[in-house]
DNA sequence: TTAATTTCGTACCGAATGGTATCTTTATGG
DNA sequence: CCATAAAGATACCATTCGGTACGAAATTAA
C-alpha cells in the first residue's frame, strides 16, 4: 500500500513486539486454558510491561480476540484447507480425525483453541464472544460446502439437510478436540470418532422419528 | 444406631446448616459453572460465615467434593435408575435424550454438574478430581450393563466390545449435556443426538477400518 | 459459680487479578 | 535548542481470591 520507505512516526520508536506477544498468548491459552493464563502471566512470559500490552491491545478481551485471530490465521485456516481438496470423503475424514487426535507436542498443544473457546463461550468478553460466533458459523459453512460435494458424489447418505449434518460434524469435531485436550487416550477418542461419523456412510441411515 | 435421645455435645450447639449450604453450592456450581462461583459468594448466598464453611468442609476442594456427592445422590442417581428398567432400547434412549436436553428451569439448571466437572477435569482439586474419575467409571459401568442387556435382546448391533460402546454413549451424553448448558438450541442438539446414536441401531453398522 | 469445651463470626492475611497514573526516554519538526 | 509527540516502564490502584487468628458467645460438667 504505502511506499517501501516507511515514513517514521513522530515520537519515540516502538519496540513492542506484537508478534512475539501474540505467540506467547496463543501458546499459553491453547496449552493451559484461557482462564489459566492471566494478563500478568503473559507479560511475564513475553517480557513486556503491562501498560505496553494494554496500549497495544486495549483490554484482556481484545487481547484474547487478537490471539484468536492469530490462531485462525496460522493454525485453523490451513487445517480447514483440507476440506477443499476434493478428495474422497473417507480420505478427508481420516486426515481430519488423525489431525484432531494428535496429542500435545512441543510445537503445538493438543486440542484446539477455538473449540476451547466454544466450550467456555459463556465467560468470554463481548469482543471475543462475537468473534467466536462468527468463526464458528464460517467453519460450519466450510463443512457444509464440503459435505454438499460429497453428497453430490454419492459418498455420504445425508439424513436431513446438509446444514444440520454440518452442525453435527462441527459438534463432533469439537468433542474430539476437547477430549484430546483433556488428556484422554487418543486411540479411544479415535474409535469413538469413527463411530460418530459412521452414520454418514451407513446405507440404511434411518434416523428414528423424534419425539417418541 | 444411637438412641433417639441425642446426647448433647459439650460445647456451644451447632447452628451451621450443612444441607442448605450444599443446596446453595450445588445450585451455584451447576447453574453458573464451577469456577464462576467463589467460596466467598457461596458464603454470601447461604448467609454463613467463611470460617463456618471451612470448619465444616475443610477446603474449597472438599466443598466441591461434598457438592458433587450431594448432586449424585439427589439428581444423577435417580436419573440413572432409568437404565435398569429393562424397557426397550429406543424407549430408554428417548427418555434419556429428552431428560438431557431439558433447558434450564427455576428448579433445575440445564446440563449436568458431573459433565461440567469432566470438561473442567484439569483444574479440579485432588479430592474432587478422584471423585469425578470414580463416578465416571461407575456411570460407564451402568451404561455397559444396560447396553449388554439390549444387545442380548438384539435391540442394538454392537460394533466392537460393549465397554467401548458404553464409553461412546458416555461421551455423547456429556456432549449433549454441555451443549445444552452452553445455551444451544435443544431441538438442534436433540437432532444431533439421534444422529450420534443411530449407529447403534443401524443394520449395517460397519465401522470403517481405522488407520487408513 | 466456675472451669472446660465447642462453635460463632469479625476482621484480618498475603497473593493475585485487571487496569492506570505518571514520569522518563527517545524520537521528529521547527 | 526547544516544543511536540509517542512509547517506555515503575509503581501504584481497588478488588477479589482462598484461607485463618482470635476473642466473644453458648453450652455442659464439676
Amino acid at each position: 500500500m504505502s511506499g517501501e520507505q516507511v515514513k517514521r512516526a513522530r515520537g519515540r520508536p516502538k519496540t513492542f513486539d506484537r508478534d512475539h506477544t501474540l505467540d506467547v498468548a496463543v501458546d499459553g491459552y491453547w496449552r493451559e486454558g484461557i482462564d489459566a493464563v492471566s494478563v500478568n502471566e503473559i507479560c511475564r512470559r513475553a517480557n513486556i510491561s503491562k501498560p505496553g500490552l494494554y496500549r497495544e491491545f486495549g483490554s484482556e478481551d481484545q487481547l484474547l480476540d487478537a490471539a484468536l485471530s492469530r490462531y485462525v490465521e496460522t493454525v485453523l485456516g490451513p487445517a480447514l484447507a483440507t476440506l477443499t481438496d476434493d478428495r474422497p470423503f473417507q480420505q478427508t475424514l481420516d486426515s481430519m480425525i488423525e489431525f484432531a487426535t494428535r496429542p500435545a507436542s512441543s510445537e503445538s498443544p493438543a486440542g484446539c483453541l477455538l473449540a476451547q473457546m466454544c466450550a467456555a463461550r459463556n465467560h468470554l468478553g463481548p469482543v471475543t464472544g462475537d468473534h467466536v460466533d462468527r468463526i464458528r458459523r464460517e467453519q460450519i459453512a466450510h463443512y457444509s460446502a464440503w459435505l454438499e460435494k460429497c453428497a453430490d458424489r454419492g459418498e455420504i447418505s445425508a439424513p436431513g439437510p446438509i446444514e444440520n449434518i454440518a452442525g453435527y460434524v462441527d459438534a463432533q469435531m469439537n468433542l474430539i478436540l476437547n477430549r484430546i485436550a483433556a488428556g484422554e487416550d487418543p486411540d479411544t477418542v479415535r474409535t469413538h470418532a469413527y463411530l460418530a461419523f459412521a452414520i454418514l456412510t451407513a446405507t440404511d441411515a434411518t434416523t428414528p422419528a423424534i419425539g417418541s
